[in-house]
RNA sequence: GCGCCCGUAGCUCAGUUGGAUAGAGCACGAGCCUUCUAAGCUUGGGGUCGCAGGUUCGAAUCCUGCCGGGCGCGCCA
């Protein structure tokens, strides 16, 4: 269904048509900065339009004049009660009871796709999230960019985009080599020999049943032997045990990848020298030396020649090396390619990260930027680290040790809900604590819980509806609701917009707000109840209001579903 | 030294991409409720949106310069 907003820009849409057709408007006014908000302040009304305002200096005319030309043409539509000019040049209108009432019968009717929008005309969108190395188990320094990654996939999904979501393998560096390494120190252990873990090895006790299979599947084919049988055979089968981990781990938060995309696989395609053969050819990839970094001299610091990428052409504030001065790949330089790869099938590209990347994200959008021609659309989104407290007090870590706390004991200490919605209720680059304590807190403080108890209390309605013998089968009369119910149906009809807008602006955090908002104002009407019994939303002896005021209360009860499944939270039937 | 992010009520944070008198929760003051329509309700005080300019009908929002905080800074991943 259309979204009254957006009905309603298509009537001032066609009523300046009509002023342009009748000469009272010059014609080809640019209106993109015509906007039809719902004012803050209700009592400017249910719906403002800059239109008058935005207009009037490219039209010739003053804001007011104008506003007086739309303003009968828009009182004349049937859905509006009233429509006035206001301040500088605001037009505010008022709609009829009669269309909020048949706002509350479509969000009834629409269900689950109340708020699904067509906003992203099936733009294809490629998300990569998470992106882990495989190296251990999911810790929580990954939890929020992976929540954060999905809940913004299942946004803009539900905005009408296509989406893809995609994981990076880091299955090519150092790193994997130092884990095939430890993985065959574990296999000796497993074999009978007493190993120690020397520093710089990985530690956990993760790797010890890798090394037990490995033991068991090759016996001691590959003790005392050059690392050159066996490193690369280690690696990727530790990687594989690794990744089915953390498949696991992110399964536990209700994430999956419809792609792991392999660094070693890339750079085997032959996809990096392709990329930066291309890149060459433009002159964009050339062999030089760098400046030396402002500030502090390095004591050695001496130029070499190596592979650069000319990044300063995009607006980076140095050219970056795609290969070492060896003749090695850079972490860099493969991906370089991996972004074109993504390319290659999408019309966006968005990467999570965490907020320690920050110094990288010129060079990768120089890069995209370079290979795209500016035709892929690419957002960067960075995500703040969270403070782990229990009671307000940091909860200590120790990583020399190899023991962090992992997103799998999180996400049984508290719930999948818990952590996910708990990850949404900042925005992304904004410093973050997570509170063991606090997060399962049954107070109003917590919104988890405060939209939760909404959602539930609903639920609680039916049950209680159908003790009491209240028949629920016969149309609801929406006429029997008041002002104060018809309020809340107005906040409920923000829901698609808000839907647009996060999903515009990549910011899933939007509809956890938007929820609280939604659920405060849901338990207030409640609360009437409790001054007043004849306001309550069940009263057993007018089944006619209180199917009226079920109806209100589904309808809430539908959006809190829609917006905790963007979030990828589970709605509750009852708190426990 | 350079770059990025940030600076909003005492605290933690929103602020509909430039809209009207800047909001919520906590904390504080006052009143109410003792309730399974439960895990509270009503109400009040509290602001130089870091500072100073600029852009325009209009700025917390965009631009410039300062001040303050965090992160990053040759081939690492």
């Amino acid at each position: 269904m259309t979204t009254l907003y957006a009905s309603f820009a298509d009537r001032i849409g066609a009523i300046l048509d009509d002023l342009q057709a009748s000469g009272a408007l010059p014609a080809g006014l640019d209106r993109r900065n015509v906007a039809i908000e719902p004012p803050r302040d209700p009592a400017h009304g249910d719906l403002a339009t800059n239109a008058a305002m935005v207009l009037a200096k490219p039209a010739g005319t003053n804001p007011r004049a104008l506003a007086e030309l739309i303003v009968p043409k828009l009182a004349a539509l049937p859905e509006i009660a009233s429509a006035e000019v206001a301040g500088p040049g605001f037009i505010n209108v008022r709609l009829t009871e009669q269309s909020w009432r048949d706002e509350l019968a479509g969000i009834l009717a629409s269900g689950g796709d109340y708020g699904r929008s067509a906003a992203g005309r099936g733009t294809r969108v490629n998300v990569e999230y998470v992106s882990a190395n495989p190296t251990g188990p999911m810790h929580m320094g990954h939890c929020r960019g992976a929540v954060v990654g999905d809940a913004l996939a299942a946004l803009l999904e539900f905005a009408g985009y296509a989406v893809t979501r995609e994981y990076y393998v880091n299955d090519a560096g150092a790193q994997v080599q130092t884990l095939a390494r430890s993985a065959h120190l574990r296999y000796r252990e497993a074999l009978g020999e007493t190993v120690e873990i020397p520093e710089g090895f990985y530690p956990g006790d993760y790797l010890i049943p890798i090394g037990q299979a490995l033991a068991a599947e090759f016996g001691n084919a590959y003790v005392g032997k050059p690392e050159s049988e066996w490193l690369d055979l280690f690696r990727e089968k530790t990687v594989a045990a690794m990744m089915d981990m953390i498949r696991a781990d992110l399964a536990l938060l209700g994430i999956a990848h419809d792609v792991f995309a392999s660094e070693a696989a890339v750079q085997k395609a032959g996809k990096v020298d392709a990329a930066l053969d291309r890149l060459r050819g433009e002159g964009l990839v050339y062999e030089g030396t760098l400046e030396p970094p402002k500030g502090e001299l390095p004591d050695d610091w001496e130029p070499t020649e190596m592979t650069l990428f000319k990044a300063t052409a995009f607006g980076d504030d140095s050219d970056r090396p795609v290969r070492k001065s060896d003749g090695g790949l850079t972490y860099f330089g493969t991906d370089l390619a991996y972004h074109a790869q993504k390319a290659e099938t999408a019309d966006m590209l968005i990467d999570i990260w965490g907020a320690d990347h920050a110094g990288t994200v010129k060079r990768i959008k120089a890069a995209v930027q370079a290979l795209t021609a500016g035709k892929v659309a690419f957002d960067v989104k960075l995500v703040q680290m969270v403070r782990l407290l229990r009671g307000g007090e940091p909860v200590k870590m120790s990583k020399r040790s190899g023991s962090f706390v992992t997103l799998a004991d999180v996400v049984r200490e508290v719930g999948k809900d818990v952590v996910r919605f708990t990850m949404l209720t900042r925005k992304a680059d904004a410093q973050m604590d997570f509170d063991f304590a606090k997060v399962v807190e049954a107070s109003k403080d917590n919104p988890v819980f405060y939209v939760q108890y909404a959602h539930a209390r609903g639920r609680s309605l039916h049950r209680r509806a159908a003790e009491a013998g209240i028949d629920l089968a016969p149309a609801a009369d929406l006429s029997l609701l008041d002002a104060e119910e018809l309020a809340l149906v107005k906040l409920a009809a923000q829901f698609p917009r808000i839907v647009e807008g996060a999903a515009q602006a990549h910011e899933p955090h939007r509809i956890a707000f938007y929820l609280y908002d939604l659920a405060a104002m849901f338990h207030a009407l409640w609360n009437r109840g409790n001054d007043d019994p004849a306001r309550r939303f069940l009263l057993s002896d007018k089944p006619e209001i209180t199917r009226a005021r079920l109806a209100l209360s589904d309808a809430i009860g539908q959006i809190i579903r829609n917006g905790l499944g963007v979030m990828g939270v589970t709605a509750a039937e009852e708190m426990q």
